[in-house]
DNA sequence: CTTAAACTAGATAGAACGTTCTAGTTAATT
DNA sequence: AATTAACTAGAACGTTCTATCTAGTTTAAG
């Protein structure tokens, strides 16, 4: 038993370009069968149903998360502010050599799919989170870079959909522009963020800040 | 001649729902017609092909961003930094309202269909632009409350990006949370511009803004 | 070498798909 | 009232889809 070969790793790598690239509807088993070279025998061994493999390729993403997105090298010396970038910067490239073909690596599939295989929009839901705490702990790691009392969870899920909706922007534009604008965006907010920052400096909290204040000052941790 | 139905506007409404909600290659024509109560017959009659009717779906959804989201009435005695909010809190109730179902109106069809139908993406892509240009009236017409250098067009298709990830993010967690997130984390951004835009203080330009800054000024003109 | 499990090949089934076709009905125009 | 174009009904077509089925081959273990 056990013969392990690699035909189901293709098919998962096959799959996961094509369903980003193009969609899950889209996407004909036969075509994926076809470019993954192996025929329906190996992938229904494999895959019972066409939906097995897309939960497979959720899977796969979430496991890529850790292994590549987020390289753990905590060690790293440089700046953990820094790192939030690092992690944008190498998006950008992805999508800027793939010639915005590739949607965001779990967006594609979150679009089409939420509503119709609640099991793929529960896994995707939990990637979400978990890319948003590793986003978190880099935030944290800013230590008192940042407001003490920011709510650095929430910045981390504003990031993620800043994120998301940039790849999306971008994708449709056929340029990198909006990506670039949303890091730019998004490297200024941190700035002001940061630059409010008294390194221990509590100061009286507001619930939530209302837009109405003409000059007044900013209560960072309102959100 | 020019019968006059409402068959075709039927047609549109159905697709145009069914395809943000489920996506278009999930939603066949059958399904169409069915819940329009009419026969391919007519169909055919008013669209030619599938694809006629999601180009002519995705005008119909350009036309109602003039006509709904971004109500023109400039009169309205709003603060028009407020308005950026009352559209997107618009946005919000319609998404809690539809129980998270629906997609953004572009969002669903811009990631299914911008690698394969490149007359969709395009029109997509116009309407992209249609919306930041609406948005970036708001911020001009908010004057000297924001900073005179300020880019208000990539602060408008920031704000775009932002709020298609929320809409997107928010659907997969099926919670408005992450919604209400992206909103409150623009208005801090928006409240942290304008806090630091002195009338007519014009300081030395910096190209980019740098992370590196542990403490240091920012630089809003640098997006 | 034998055996059994892992895996593959490819024809085929059966449903669903977008679309076409013919024969109509309805409504405005003359 | 006649004419004509707009529109509708629904059966049918050919294709593509996911999935199944049978008959294999390959590999690891005993």
């Amino acid at each position: 038993m056990a013969r392990r070969t690699n035909t189901r790793e293709r098919l998962l790598a096959t799959a996961a370009e094509l369903f980003r690239r193009q969609g899950y509807a889209q996407t004909g088993v036969n075509e994926i069968m076809q470019q993954a070279k192996t025929t329906s025998g190996s992938f229904y061994h494999f895959f019972p149903t066409k939906e097995d493999l897309v939960l497979a390729v959720v899977d796969h993403i979430g496991e890529s998360l850790d292994t590549e997105v987020f390289a753990t090298d905590h060690e790293s010396a440089e700046d953990s502010l820094d790192r939030v970038f690092t992690v944008l910067e190498s998006y950008r490239r992805h999508l800027v050599e793939n010639d915005f073909a590739l949607g965001s690596p779990l967006g594609t599939l979150a679009a089409e799919l939420s509503e119709s295989h609640p099991q793929v929009r529960e896994r995707l839901a939990a990637l979400f989170a978990g890319w948003a705490r590793r986003m978190q702990v880099l935030l944290e790691d800013a230590g008192d870079r940042l407001p003490a009392g920011l709510d650095r969870t929430a910045l981390a899920e504003f990031i993620l959909s800043t994120v998301e909706g940039a790849f999306l922007h971008a994708r449709v534009r056929r340029s990198p522009a909006p990506f670039d604008v949303a890091i730019s965006a998004l490297r200024s907010h941190l700035e002001m963020l940061a630059a409010g920052s008294p390194p221990a400096a509590p100061r009286t909290v507001q619930p939530r800040p209302t837009l109405r204040t003409r000059q007044g000052t900013v209560d960072w941790r309102a959100w």
